[in-house]
DNA sequence: CCCGTGACGCCAC
DNA sequence: AGTGGCGCCACGG
């Protein structure tokens, strides 16, 4: 298995985020050395098993809004595990102000 | 190899 | 604030 793939990066990258934060799709691919890359890291989460125990739904795109069309199945599997760690929504927004994980960048 | 597709992001209207 | 266009790039047909 080679640990160092752009796939294993993403997954290793986004189990680092703490419950009750989130992170953007950029920020992820950012993170994980692949600039230019958030589209890759939703396919990357889209192929996670559903038994994963890699945090998915703490990924949101830089809206603050969750990637998923508004009242899908999806959607409402996402929100219902963000609002279980106390994450807020505000017209089905989340303010990243608040609320986005600033692991290893900030001062 | 060309082309459409996508759990994205940024900018112009 | 909503919409649309385009850059980005891995993937599959």
């Amino acid at each position: 298995m080679d640990y160092s793939s752009p796939k294993v990066r993403i997954w290793q990258v986004v189990s680092l985020v703490p419950a009750g934060s989130v992170v953007t799709y950029g920020q992820i691919a950012h993170m994980a050395g692949l600039p230019h890359h958030a589209r890759m890291v939703g396919s990357v989460l889209k192929q996670l098993p559903p038994d994963s125990s890699i945090p998915w739904h703490r990924v949101i795109n830089c809206q603050g809004r969750i990637s998923f069309p508004q009242g899908s199945p999806q959607y409402l599997r996402q929100q219902e595990r963000l609002l279980a760690e106390g994450i807020e929504f505000m017209a089905e927004r989340i303010s990243l102000q608040q609320f986005q994980w600033q692991g290893g960048f900030e001062s």
